[in-house]
DNA sequence: GGGGGAAGGACCA
DNA sequence: TTCCTGGTCCTTCCCCC
């Protein structure tokens, strides 16, 4: 897995200098080469890029964030002139001794095929429309474009560049609707086909994925090179579509592979730890996944690191500015061993719901786009059976700036209302404020589905984790911030009859919000509950409800308890 | 000082 | 006139114990 975060950027200090060509300073993500883009006047992009760009509140936001990783930059040159030979010393025997652990970790055994559709969604809509075939064309809209196709690549036109910069490099661009059900069908198709070569395949998007093809060339008896062209014979001749394989030692490699000879090529790296070496020694550090823009400008400002061998020649260094798991990463990368064994299944650990819009501060707009993400939100939550603690809620102001607001509560949600007014709660602290994204996502999901349990079960875990935990007085966590004690949920001990419009309990006048239906939906089933098992003692049940809502016996996900 | 939550950011497709 | 969306992971900061 890629370190990420601040102690991975960089920097070429040319942010505001002007000068007579200032479209240099201006460096952005669609200006890094993609396949098919060799032979683009890349001064003609950047000076266009530029032009449109400038004076932009978009590039206005652009120079500030160059601006804090200029000083970054500035501060990692400082501590790295401040590391002494002591220092360094004291340094080598640590990562002289990790390097032996990771080269004892090389596994040169399996054999791992990254396989690329190429320009996935443009050649879906070309198949599905032949005329296009000859023009340059483009998926997305006027402010984002998904993928291009290699005829427009070669006008610079690429992912991740917004449509009007796009069609101003290139007036003749055919720009087309994204339509996600059409990539997802083609994406099946060729799914099936990697289904045969490796059942447990990993996909890692709609048109990427790696296959562990060990097995098949062993009980095939043919070799990875072969494999890969049978591999994409089959994809072509099922889906009209071309794709690109990589074949390496570990899923790392492979995909730096699959790079090499796009569109419709292969690539494959001997499995042996000297073409390995070699192989790394010519490689670009940010061809690799998981080093992206900023941390090259930080490896190659400080460190004049441009190769990924150079990782290895700078290896004490790196160990005494970076994180341990990043210089991990990076001596990793250096030595070329990636991952190789199958991952552990992955769950899912957030689930988010973004909308951009035209800039505006009026709060009644801003409180609609909420209801209606926390709506959309709601759905996706209960189509995949989840619920969640934690809500966050991210902003992105008129002027770019992106901020994230985040609250925890001590019960599960997933209702429209629950994220809505939690969301609400937060943005109302940031108003007044102009914006063009407001975002919910939820995290913090319940380890176990609860809907799956009968009664008799719930009422155990819940009376379980009483004995264990019962001195709860607050839905809230203690110490979650922007909430008063007013709106803290009381739990409550009497029947769901008793409540009075104020949502304050009649017999012992705590208070329950009525914000929070979930909490007061298991209130009601509990006491549904009750009615039917009315064999249970009252103090026994007692006990039980007011373990409602706290973490589950065993949870980790549960606040401290 | 360690654990955990919040905030911000890098990166990926 | 228009610079996305949805996800993961990492680091830093701060509070509490």
């Amino acid at each position: 897995m890629a370190p990420q975060a601040q102690d991975r950027a960089g920097g070429s200090s040319e942010v505001a200098a002007g000068g007579d060509k200032p479209w240099h300073c201006y460096d952005t993500v669609f200006l890094n080469a993609k396949a098919g883009m060799s032979g683009v006047d890349k001064e003609k992009v950047q000076k266009v890029v530029y032009e449109m760009s400038k004076g932009s509140r978009y590039f206005e936001n652009e120079q500030r964030k160059e601006a804090i990783l200029q000083q970054r930059i500035e501060k990692f040159r400082e501590q790295a002139a401040k590391i002494s030979t002591t220092k360094l010393a004291e340094t080598k025997a640590a990562v002289d001794r990790r390097i032996l652990e990771l080269e004892a970790s090389r596994n040169l055994d399996k054999t791992w095929m990254h396989v690329d559709m190429d320009a996935f969604y443009a050649a879906v809509e070309t198949v599905e429309d032949v005329s296009l075939s000859c023009k340059p064309m483009a998926v997305g809209g006027m402010s984002m474009i998904c993928t291009a196709n290699y005829e427009a690549r070669k006008f610079g036109v690429r992912a991740a560049m917004p449509g009007f910069i796009a069609c101003k490099l290139c007036p003749d661009l055919v720009l087309i609707k994204p339509n996600f059900e059409k990539y997802t069908h083609y994406s099946e198709l060729t799914r099936q086909v990697f289904r045969l070569y490796d059942k447990n395949f990993i996909a890692r998007s709609l048109d990427e994925a790696y296959l562990d093809i060990t097995e098949f060339c062993r009980t095939e008896s043919i070799a990875p090179a072969e494999v890969a062209e049978r591999l994409r014979k089959d994809v072509f001749e099922k889906t009209k579509l071309t794709c690109s394989a990589g074949v390496a030692a570990n899923r790392l490699l492979a995909k730096v592979c699959s790079d090499i000879n796009k569109p419709n090529g292969q690539f494959v790296l001997e499995s042996d730890r000297e073409k390995i070496m070699e192989f790394v020694s010519k490689l670009p550090i940010r061809k690799v996944s998981g080093i992206g823009k900023v941390t090259e400008r930080l490896l190659k400002d400080v460190l004049s690191i441009n190769m990924c061998s150079d990782l290895i020649e700078n290896r004490y260094l790196i160990s005494a500015l970076f994180s341990t798991i990043s210089t991990d990463f990076f001596l990793s990368v250096g030595l070329g061993i990636g991952a190789s064994e199958a991952p552990h299944e992955e769950q899912r650990k957030s689930i988010s719901n973004e909308r951009t819009f035209s800039p505006t501060s009026d709060a009644n707009i801003l409180g609609k786009i909420l209801g209606d993400l926390a709506e959309s939100l709601s759905e996706d939550m209960i189509k995949e059976n989840l619920q969640g603690r934690t809500l966050t809620l991210k902003l992105k102001t008129s002027t770019f700036e992106v901020r994230s607001r985040a609250v925890s509560v001590q019960h599960f949600i997933s209702s429209k209302k629950e994220i809505e007014s939690l969301a609400i709660k937060l943005l109302k602290a940031e108003l007044p404020i102009s914006l063009r994204l407001l975002g919910v996502r939820v995290s913090q999901f319940k380890e176990d589905d609860p809907s799956q349990k009968s009664i008799a079960s719930f009422l155990k875990d819940i009376s379980d984790a009483a004995v264990k935990d019962d001195d709860l007085e607050h839905d809230y966590d203690e110490q979650t911030p922007y909430l008063s004690d007013t709106d803290r949920d009381t739990s409550c001990k009497h029947t769901a009859d008793q409540w009075t419009q104020d949502d304050r309990c009649s017999l012992c006048g705590e208070r329950i919000s009525s914000e929070y239906p979930t909490l007061r939906q298991e209130h009601e089933d509990f006491h549904f509950a009750l009615k039917i098992q009315q064999q249970d003692s009252v103090n026994q049940l007692e006990v039980s409800k007011r373990s409602i809502g706290k973490r589950p016996a065993g949870s980790k996900n549960g606040p401290p308890g």
